[in-house]
DNA sequence: CTCGTAACGCAAGCAATTTGCGATAGGAGC
DNA sequence: GCTCCTATCGCAAATTGCTTGCGTTACGAG
């Protein structure tokens, strides 16, 4: 039968999708808990292991912040969070000057992944 | 009095200072336990607390690899890993092509901290 | 409407950290 | 040296965050 449309798949699924900002699985919970208060953790958390097999969200992993989960439309990007207000604007590799053949070149190491994540003030709160 | 020079202290500085790779708590255990087995966990533990608070030793974090720590003698650089061999490359931002006036610029966002983690296949492992 | 099973909720299990506390041992002062 | 204060230590227990086992619920194919 494989994948079926429950009720908590239905809204995780939609939080996910139209959230700019990673989630930690917390949050997640907290956020479906708002329409279906008797969800378990544990159901968001097998919930993400099976999204992120499927493909659909992207594990993005933040020094301070932990692990957190977007949804996995958009291309290979990184972020950059506001320490005050958690706001995240994306940026691409080419945002940041970063080149895999750089590296390779200058290493010698063939590159697999990797994760860049800037902490910062928005311009908003540096006023 | 402040801090002692105990022989626990004098043995991780020393394995801290020389190996030119991040170490785990964990791993920093073994090390020092091998030169002085009947050292706790929890003394490691508290000692890498000191150490980053007396900024002797930086806290590094990788993905799948969890936290480590490196003597922070050295100045702001990133690292770039071997996924077999755990084989540790330095690179600085300008290896990088990293610019915080660019992101700061593109994003008007004031930047604070980034951390850069690569992984990859040394030369070695390639083959 | 029926029935097999994907998903669920709950509670227990783990592993990695952190913390409390009495014992030990640097090292300052005599 | 020898004393004494207290930074550190070792051990065991407590937290915390993440996983997993299991009986129950409720999708949705037939």
């Amino acid at each position: 039968m494989s994948v079926r449309d429950t009720r908590v798949t239905r809204i995780a699924t939609e939080i996910l999708r139209t959230d700019p900002t990673p989630l930690s699985l917390r949050e997640l919970h907290d956020r479906v808990a708002e329409q279906l208060p008797a969800t378990a953790f544990s159901t968001i958390y097998r919930l993400s292991e099976r999204l992120e097999r499927e493909g659909k969200i992207t594990r993005v992993d933040w020094r301070e912040r932990g692990s957190r989960f977007e949804w996995a439309d958009r291309q290979h990007h990184h972020h950059i969070v506001c320490g005050d207000c958690g706001q995240t604007v994306d940026l691409d590799d080419d945002d940041l000057g970063f080149s895999e053949r750089r590296i390779q070149s200058r290493t010698g190491f063939s590159v697999k992944h990797h994760s860049i994540e800037i902490e910062g003030t928005c311009a908003d709160c540096q006023r």
